[in-house]
DNA sequence: TATGAATGAGCGTTCATTCAT
DNA sequence: TATGAATGAACGCTCATTCAT
C-alpha cells in the first residue's frame, strides 16, 4: 500500500524497458537465426535468462513479440536511412547512399538483424499473411520509406536526370528489388566479390537503367 | 489367370496418377495460400476428399509430399522457360521473353501456383533449410535456369550488345532481382498498371542498365 | 454357376490350406523375429508374396492369426513330446527326453520357432492377456502337456523313485521353470558350454531335487 | 530481494518428486497391467490426474519413462535382497531368504510392480530389444544380482556345501529360473498353497539338487 | 512482479481392417 | 477369389499460453 509516487515506478519503468529490450534482441537473434515456426518462447525466455511466464508480461503473444521487433526495426531503417539520405548532396548520391546502407547493414554483423527481418517477414508468404495482412503493422513506416525514394526519384526527374518516360511506381520497384539479401548472399556464399564492388555496380547499372534518354 | 496384360495395370496406375495429381493440386494450393508450417496434411486430405492417411500411400512424408511439388513445378518453369527461349531471335529478345514468361505466369491465376511456390521456399529462410540446403532438391533445375541465362549474357557480350565491364554474376543476380513477385503484387494490389506494360518498362530499364557502353 | 461339384472344391481346398501354411510359416518367422506388436499384416503378406487383404481371408485379424500360430505350435509341441516319451522307459528318461526336446529344440534353427513362440506369449504380461486369458485359446494343450508330466512325475512317486513328501504341481512347476529358454540364451550368449552338457546338469540337478529321500 | 534460500526451492522441487512419483507409480500400475505396447501416455496422464503434456515435463518420452521405471525398480529390489542376504547367517540361509523376500514380493499385493515390471521386460523379446540391448540400461543393477548370487554359491562350494561338479552358471540359472512370477500366479490362480509352503518346498528342492554328493 | 509447472489443442504418422473392383 | 487403395482411430510428442504461487 502507499506507492511511492513517481521516482521508484520510473525506476521500475526503466527496468521494465531495459527487461523488454533484451527480450527484444534475444527475440531477433533467435528468429533470424531459425525463423518464425522454429523459434520457440521457451528459447527467447532462456536466451534472456528470464522465465517464460515473464515475456508475456511484456508481450501479449508470440506475434506480437515478432511485430514489436519488426516495427522496432522498420523504424531504425527508416531513420537511418533518412539519415543517410539527409548527408547525401545529389539524387543520384541519395540512392546510391541507401543502397551503400542497405548492403553495408547486410554486411555488418551488428546490424544484419535489422535488416535482415523484414525481408524475411516481406518474403516469406505465410509471415506476410500474419504480420503483414493480418495485422496492419509495418504499413506505415515502410510506406515513409517508399515516399521518400519516390520523392527523390521525382526530383530527379524534375532535373532531368532520370527518364521520365518510366513510371516512378517502376523505378520504385525495381530500386527495392535490387535491395533484395538474396543476392548478397549468393555473393558471400561464392565469396567472389566484395561488397562495395558490388554495390558500386549495382548503382551504375541501376542509374544506366533509369538514366534520362539522351536528346529527350 | 490369363490376367488381362496391360489396360487394367495401367487403368489402376492412371488412377492412382490421377489422385496424386489431386493431391499435389491441392497441397499446391494450401501451400501458397498458407505456407509450409501452417498447412496440414489434414486440410490437404480434406481439401481432395480423402481420408488422411490416403495422403501417404502417395507420399511418405509432408516434407516429401512438398519436394515433389517444388521438383514438379520447378521442372516445369525450366522447360516453359526453355521453349520460351527457344524461339526468340536475340539475346534481347530471349531475356525479354523470359520476363514476359514470369509476370504472364504471375498474372495468369492457372500458373500462379507454379511461379509462387519456388520463391515462396526460396525466400523463407526456415524452408530454404530444409528443402534446398538439407535435401539437394532442386538445386539442378535452378542451375541450369541460371546457365541459360548465364549464356544469353554472355553471347550478349560477346556480340557487343552487353556491357563487358559488369561482371555476368552481378547482370545475372538483377535479372533474378527484378523476377520477384513482390513487385508484381504491389502492382496488382494498387492496380496501377497492365502486366505487359509493366514487363515492358522492366526490359527497357534492364537492357539500358546492362547496355554496352558506347565509345567502348 | 453350375459350380463344379467336388473334384475342384477339393482342389481349391487344398490350394487354400496350402496358402494358409505359407501365411502361418511367414507370420511365425516375422513373429519370432520382431515381437507381436512390431510385427505387421503388411510385412507377413508381402513375405508370403500376397495381398494384405488375402490374409484376411484367411484369418478375421492379426489376434486370430497368432492363436492360429500358437494353437498348432503347441498341438506340434505336444504330439512331440507324447511321441518322445513314449519312447523311453524309464520315468527319470521320460523327463529327460523332455528336456533334451525342449532344449533341442531351442538349439535346432528348423525348430526354434516352434518352440520360442509360446514362451514369447507366456511370458509377455501384455500378449498372455490377449491370447490366454482373453481368449481361452491354447488352454487345452498346455493342460495334456502338464498332465502328461504330472502323469510321469506320480508313477515315479508311486514307484519310490522321486521324494512323495514333495507336491506334484511343485515338481511340476519347477520342471516347467527349468524350460525356460532364458536361460539357454543366456547360455548361448556366453558360449560357456554345449547343450548337451547344460541339459545333462539340468537333468541331474532336477533329479537330486525330486529324488526321493532315503530311509523313507 | 531477500529470497527465501532453501526452503523455497526444496518445497519445489519436493512437490516435483511428488508429481514425479505419482507419475512413476501410475505408468508402473498401467504397465504392470497392460504391457509396454498397451499402455498410452494419454492413459497414465489421465490416472495421476494430470495433462498429458505434464508426463513430458518429467520425462523425455515414452521410452525413458519405462527406463526410469525400471531401473528405480531394480536400484530397489538389488538393494533389498543385499539387504536380505546381509541378515543371513549360512550360505543356504541367504538364498533361502532371497527366494522368500522374491516370493514375498508376489504375494505382496504392494510390492507386486516391483517385481513384476523387470521379469516383463526381461520377457518380451521386443521389450528386451529395446530396453535392455538399445539401451544399456539395468545391465549394471542385474549383473551385481547375479554376482551375489554366484558368490554365495561359490563359498558354499568352498565350504562343501555345494557340488563341486555342477558349474556355478547352471546354479545360478536354475535359480534365477525358480523365481520367476510365473509359477506363482498358477499358485495363486489354483489357490493350492500358501506362498510360505512353496517358498519352503522349493528351497528344498534347489538344495537337494546342488547339494554336494555325499563321500565326494 | 516474476515464475515455471501445467495445460490441451493440434500435428505428423502408423496400421489393422474394410470393400469396391 | 484376390487385390491393394482407402480408411480413420489412435498414438507419441510439441509448444503457445495460462495461472497459482
Amino acid at each position: 500500500m502507499m506507492l511511492p509516487v513517481t521516482a521508484p515506478r520510473s525506476l521500475k519503468e526503466k527496468q521494465r524497458q531495459e527487461r523488454e529490450e533484451l527480450i527484444l534482441q534475444a527475440a531477433e537473434e533467435v528468429l533470424a537465426e531459425k525463423g518464425y515456426y522454429e523459434t520457440s518462447i521457451d528459447e527467447i525466455a532462456a536466451r534472456v535468462g528470464i522465465a517464460k511466464g515473464t515475456v508475456y508480461l511484456h508481450f501479449p503473444g508470440k506475434e506480437d513479440l515478432v511485430i514489436a521487433i519488426l516495427e522496432r526495426n522498420a523504424q531504425a531503417i527508416v531513420e537511418l536511412v533518412e539519415a543517410t539520405v539527409a548527408i547525401a548532396q545529389s539524387n543520384r548520391e541519395k540512392l546510391e547512399a541507401i543502397l551503400r546502407f542497405v548492403y553495408g547493414g547486410f554486411f555488418d554483423p551488428g546490424k544484419r538483424h535489422l535488416m535482415q527481418l523484414p525481408y524475411i517477414v516481406m518474403n516469406s508468404a505465410e509471415l506476410r499473411r500474419v504480420f503483414v495482412e493480418k495485422k496492419g503493422c509495418m504499413r506505415v513506416k515502410w510506406d515513409r520509406l517508399e515516399a521518400l525514394v519516390a520523392s527523390i526519384l521525382e526530383d530527379g526527374k524534375a532535373a532531368g536526370e532520370f527518364d521520365k518516360t518510366m513510371p516512378t511506381p517502376v523505378m520504385i520497384s525495381t530500386f527495392f528489388s535490387l535491395l533484395s539479401p538474396r543476392s548478397f548472399e549468393r555473393l558471400i556464399a561464392s565469396n567472389q566479390m566484395p561488397v562495395s564492388d558490388y554495390v558500386k555496380h549495382l548503382g551504375r547499372f541501376y542509374f544506366k537503367g533509369i538514366a534520362a534518354i539522351q536528346g529527350e
